[in-house]
DNA sequence: TTGAAAGCGCTAACAG
DNA sequence: CTGTTAGCGCTTTCAA
């Protein structure tokens, strides 16, 4: 593979030296503006690009960001992408990103992998199955960026961009609850999610304010998310069974794979469950039946994110305080 | 931030040379069990993690490989992607993703990003935007392994996995034909892409072959492949004028989006006109009204592109004969 | 079997 | 204003 042409060669050519080259690239102060015009012409004539990873050696610093989420194939995150290099690509920054496929092991890959190439810092919405949390502690202890968004962990410290998860939650029951339904189920993922837990609390808030009482059976959890077809099968018989004219879906993977299992059961009448559910699908007004959806701000989740971790990775002192933003929801009936 | 161990680290607490650390962690012949014991001891004990940054640098190699795909939020991307992934994790290759947003500028740019980060190679499905193809040739000239799947460019020399798009093109009209459909029209992408022209062609052929007439005015391009809302709409609109009863879409967006359009327009009858489309929805079957789809085998072909990728960068020479490997699609009625 | 030294491409402290 | 030198972390040739 042909060599890249590097400052040596410039220096060479020219009859400097590599520091007065390298001074010249970087638009020095202490450089005529001679010399600087004949290395940048020269520079630009033989096409000169700098060697990153020289300079990520050197600099610890790479430009860059990363972005780990579960799966892509889900507009939620990508809506959050589009957001994070809206802003990054403005900054001058990179993105480059990964999935976990919900595997926490393969989040700790993720993570390390951008480390060790000295990614300048991390957004993160966790795996469904990520429990252990020291190695993302570890990295925040050594003052390394790290935000959390969307899926966030209760109990690191840390930046975090979340939605908001109860207020959305009460609004869908509150919806439903409206339309006259009584027998209101909720499907939910994986328990050891902070944002599980907080609609799981929206929605007993949004049963309550309806007066409606809460019962156990009534809540079904998708370890995956929603991610294998028979952990959300298991969930939708078992609730059928018990006879509910409405279900509140905390997820667009449950979502989908829900209205696609009662699809599945030709014989049930499809109208008879009115289904609201987190979505950020572009398609959902495509389906049949008709969902209401409950959208998160992703484009501005994603922005916040990105700023939270440049402003992170510009400042010098590690940040002792940590915030948190929380973004809002939207009901959508069409 | 705290600083990382190296191997002179290591070295200076064990008495040992640099160059003799490196050779035990690299599992050297040239070095005895009992040093080699002892070095690989004491890096496991200090958690001792190689810089890749800095072995980029000697080695012009980083294991990793890049793929670049107009928009990720789109389930055929992904699907490929997933077949990538195995694939590459499978060969101990990280895998990193980028997007281009049909931007032929964005493109390069992330282009130039692998390739200056010593990436190892790059699988590519060109932007709709994409006509200048000069930086790519020179990539390939200067034997750097890069990887055409779904989008290939006609006019240059290199690997290219692709759809059988004109059988699949066929097969999508003869179903609409053969159930009794006159006045097929034909939606698709850009015309400076390969795919577009072949799935013409299959359009064309599909109506011959089943004594149907072919009309220009049948047939509408999106120049950014259902991008862009209203590029789709005036499309739409042209051809509803033309009185047609069913339709050939040509991708996934430009499907959805002529669903989308076609449902804003609440007093015409969805189900005058039978749609057939490539896409690889997940959710195609919640549509109303119902759809046939022409499915790609996205996962195949990213593990078949890889392939083909992986070879490249392990073999010396510089491959002057190119593949083009042809996987074949699926209609799906339901 | 081990060590010393050079070099990958770049920057920055120090010297002139 | 420009050059010399050392060093980021690693591998590898050459010498011992």
């Amino acid at each position: 593979m042909n060599k890249n042409y590097t400052i040596k060669d410039i220096a060479k050519a020219l009859n400097l030296s590599p520091s007065t080259v390298s001074r010249a690239l970087r638009d020095s102060h202490e450089i005529s503006q001679k010399t600087k015009k004949l290395v940048l012409d020269f520079a630009k004539k033989i096409n000169y690009r700098t060697n990153p990873i020289a300079l990520s050696l050197k600099e610890r610093k790479s430009y860059s960001i990363g972005i780990i989420v579960s799966e892509f194939a889900n507009n939620f995150f990508s809506q959050v992408i589009d957001g994070v290099e809206s802003v990054a690509n403005a900054n001058n920054y990179q993105v480059v990103i990964s999935q976990t496929h919900e595997s926490a092991q393969r989040e700790e890959q993720n993570i390390e992998y951008f480390y060790s190439r000295a990614i300048d810092g991390i957004l993160i919405s966790l795996s469904a199955e990520t429990s252990d949390l020291s190695y993302m502690q570890s990295l925040i202890d050594k003052g390394y960026p790290l935000v959390f968004f969307d899926r966030v962990p209760s109990s690191l410290k840390g930046h975090k961009v979340i939605s908001d998860n109860r207020n959305g939650s009460i609004e869908a029951v509150h919806y439903l609850a409206k339309k006259g339904k009584k027998k209101i189920a909720h499907l939910t993922g994986s328990k050891s999610l902070f944002i599980t837990n907080e609609r799981v609390k929206g929605y007993k808030m949004g049963l309550m304010a309806n007066g409606l009482e809460y019962s156990e059976s009534l809540v079904k959890h998708c370890e995956y998310g929603g991610l294998h077809h028979q952990e959300v099968e298991k969930a939708v018989d078992e609730l059928l069974r018990e006879d509910i004219d409405a279900v509140f879906i905390s997820g667009d993977k449950l979502t989908t794979g829900f209205l696609q299992i009662l699809r599945e059961k030709e014989d049930f009448d499809q109208d008879k469950i009115l289904v609201a559910g987190f979505t950020n699908s572009n398609v959902v007004n495509l389906f049949s039946p008709k969902i209401i959806s409950v959208r998160q701000s992703a484009f501005e989740m994603g922005k916040n994110a990105v700023e939270l971790l440049i402003e992170q990775i510009n400042s010098k002192e590690e940040s002792l305080s940590f915030k948190t933003i929380i973004v809002p929801t939207v009901l959508s009936k069409e």
